[in-house]
DNA sequence: CAAGAATGTCTGTCTCACAGATTATTTGTC
DNA sequence: GACAAATAATCTGTGAGACAGACATTCTTG
């Protein structure tokens, strides 16, 4: 865990000139950013920061089937196959008979998957508080607002080969 | 209520309930439109978004050299090596001695390599003008602002790891 | 009932990131 | 100046992960 003094006395690359204007780069940043927050916080959890999004996903009941859980989270379906399966492993989330369409499974959050869920957003609370901690409440609350319009209206796009390739 | 004319175009997933709140997933599902986006604007640009980052870098003479450039772009050093020399091979970006230290490399944009981010740039502006079309120009700026201070901070984690594996 | 679409799964393949070692150069220490 | 340690870039090998394609099952639509 790493505090606000506890800066890394690295001569910083800071921002890096020229770039800090391009959205491209200000996602990406800002993203790794959390990557990095979230890692250590999130363990052994499986696949780290995307299981973490499965697991929230499998716990609000936000999709229906695999098939649109992998959507939301912006996955190939084949991808979900393993992702599920191992968070199944860990005794986190049940794949469950969907009684209207025998194709389907219902991707649930166990018992101890809402445990552990709890717990981690317990923890990440707190790393994301830090890492905004910059911005006042306000502004947090004003970023996620904006983020939410963007990823909104980006939710249309085509997303295949989006994701893993390039830096993620 | 759904009219007549209200064609269901994609049973569209939309914004997955529950996750909509997570930073998580706000940043990468902002992240996965834009590269969404981006990948048919920088076509056969190598590695994609993360090629164009490192040529804007190497136009804008962000980095002394190719390591800090890697820093500044969230990527391992090895991973720097055929990143540069795919910009490299594409006549894009040259390798220069420095003058001051026989061991670094100057990463800097060719001729071609500044006409071709030029170019770039032109588009992947329209790209984002339609991401964040939903956004007035003062949101629009308010959130590169917020975002560069995000990433501002996040600058000094540890990105060991931070990048490839989850979505990215 | 037949044809087609959707769901989840499996297999094979291929790209990519990372650890570790290597070479060349610089910096620090005595 | 001599030596050790640190740093920059590179190369090799390996492993993880993503994707295309095919498949079995089930639903939907004509």
């Amino acid at each position: 865990m790493r505090y606000p003094g506890d800066m890394p006395e690295d001569p910083a690359p800071a921002l890096p000139a020229g770039l800090e204007e391009s959205l491209s780069w200000l996602l990406a940043g800002s993203f790794r950013a959390h990557l990095a927050a979230m890692r250590e916080v999130l363990g052994d959890l499986p696949h780290g920061s995307r299981g973490f999004e499965a697991l929230c996903g499998a716990a609000h009941g936000s999709a229906r089937n695999q098939a649109e859980l992998a959507k939301q989270l912006g996955v190939d379906r084949t991808v979900m196959v393993y992702l599920v399966d191992d968070l199944e492993r860990a005794g986190l989330v049940e794949r469950l008979a969907d009684p209207r369409d025998r194709r389907s499974k219902l991707i649930r959050a166990t018992e101890a998957g809402h445990e552990r869920l709890r717990a981690l957003q317990e923890r990440t609370a707190t790393v994301e508080a830090e890492l905004l901690s910059d911005l006042s409440p306000a502004e947090q609350e004003l970023l996620r607002s904006l983020l939410r319009r963007v990823a909104s209206r980006g939710a249309g796009y085509d997303l295949a080969h989006a994701c893993t390739k390039d830096e993620c």
